[in-house]
DNA sequence: GATGAATGAGTTTTCATTCAT
DNA sequence: TATGAATGAAAACTCATTCAT
């Protein structure tokens, strides 16, 4: 139902219908309308939220080279993809789609004293490079898991790769 | 008022009251809610699509750095972000999110012709490239409109540079 | 426009647009909506009352035959449907749809004494024929101005005749 | 509510007071306006619509009496107002004032085939007739159901014989 | 006079939510 | 516990009418 009309076109009532219980049961559960999308989001969330937990704890790990860190996420959200449900995706893939500025900002301030240690930068020189790491494995993973490209897998993962090396190049270089 | 409430918290009515016109006066020009948001987001469009489009003319000039040009992209769309009107942000962000899988399809489509002609290499091998930079470029772009981050700006544009420099290395090796 | 929607889907602006003028222009000649119709349904009427009139006229002059005068009438109605434009027909028809109820009964009213009056009986007993006769005459003569059958004409008018004649030798038998 | 102001006057939200539920539950039974007066409507077509079959049955045999035959549609249109709620009678009048050019024509087109056969006359010859007949019946049956004279029944009944007797003589006539 | 943009009361319609069964 | 008819606040939309230009 997402998948045709987006969120405003689904009526609680047609939510019912297509689940195949009754509107009452429906408030049995939840207790009003956000929260029927919000367990449907928090579902996915709990898919996702222990692979980025993962990624971040081996970012902060020095033995773990960043960029194969990050590629791990990427690989594993791309094989969520097939996992995932339909009406999964698309549900997360709205909420996500108005929840992303916040989101990015708590990433990229996890990410910063992160890569700053790791370059033996300041913060603030950092910050820029979290963003936009953040940024990019943000969407690029998002996409892998509602919209993936036709394109070879391991092709794009490479091309990733490379993509994070010239980034943290930068940082690299500012030492 | 999107700014506040988002599309859904946005009546006819209070359309009408907040422009200081009676509801029927909005009905005399716009056949119906959905073209009052349509006409915002078009406003928006005739602002951004120009720039695009000068961009990919950049790209298929030989002459012109890849990087250079689209580097000039995101430094005119964060210019965009001063000018534009705080609801004019919202609804076009709120559109975009929707917008965004095909939009970025043919962005690829378009790209990948080009990279492949000045990287001499298959169009099959451009792929991944153009659709990671695709992918990016929109993103980026997109968050420096409507939700810059709190970074230096010419700092920003710098890492952008670099990751894209290292998403292009690929292409260049790969030759 | 009365043709195509009814009076329902008829709007003031869509008068004035249809008319070329603005709205401003209708409302300095006609106070409201329905003097609009009101107008156009008395220009219709200024033509039809006088020939119901003359009938009636000469109904109550008993050397004119009954049947006689009715058929002049239906004659005279006949003429009009060629006369009348297309819109003044169908707002007279709209209008005669809703007031012929009180109508039928006024010409049941005037037609009863006459009657009684023709076949020396009581008003009492004429006046299911006098109601017939209106009924008829008051339908068939609309339908001739308005939707005239795709019959020959002194066809109908011999065969509304006969009919006439046989509900008269009703009243005639009575007395 | 309809005998009181008519249809215009009428809004769904009157529709729901005056039945005793919420506006809400009109719409879960009627998808909108329009439907709630079709399915008044078409209650009324499903009493009416079998009486007038069952007269063109009796129409097509000619054991039965042509003046019988319709006769008794008369009589059961009669019988029909007393059992008639109100509102059906104003919906069903409303409706058929607009229906009815049409709903003649088709009288008329099956009538036609059935006079000729009767009177062993050309179609062409029994169409004036039968549209006479037609037009009579209808309006007043109409009238029997909506807006009953306040004459005698039975004597209304051998007025419309003596009516229908002399419209066929000119039928047999012609012979 | 003529104009037509503006008005806003009054409709139609929607849909999240409740609650008697 | 499950049901789904009923609810009604709130939203979208219409259109007769006004009035400044």
């Amino acid at each position: 139902m997402l998948v045709e009309n987006g969120r405003q076109g689904v009526t609680t009532n047609s939510v019912a219908e297509r689940a195949g219980v009754s509107i009452g049961s429906v408030y049995q559960y939840f207790p009003d309308k956000q929260a029927i999308f919000a367990t449907l989001q928090e579902r996915h969330l709990n898919q996702v939220m222990p692979l980025v937990q993962h990624t971040f704890e081996r970012l902060a790990d020095p033995a773990v080279d960043v960029v194969d860190a990050l590629l791990g996420l990427m690989r594993a959200m791309s094989d969520l993809h097939t996992d995932l449900p339909a009406h999964l995706r698309v549900i997360s893939d709205e909420q996500q789609a108005h929840a992303s500025p916040d989101e990015i900002e708590r990433f990229t301030d996890a990410a910063t004293p992160i890569l700053a240690a790791r370059f033996g930068c300041t913060q603030d020189r950092a910050r820029a490079t979290a963003w936009l790491a953040s940024m990019s494995m943000a969407h690029v993973g998002r996409a892998l898991v509602h919209h993936p490209p036709a394109v070879d897998r391991e092709d794009l993962l490479a091309a990733i790769a490379c993509m994070l090396r010239g980034l943290l190049a930068k940082l690299a270089a500012s030492t």
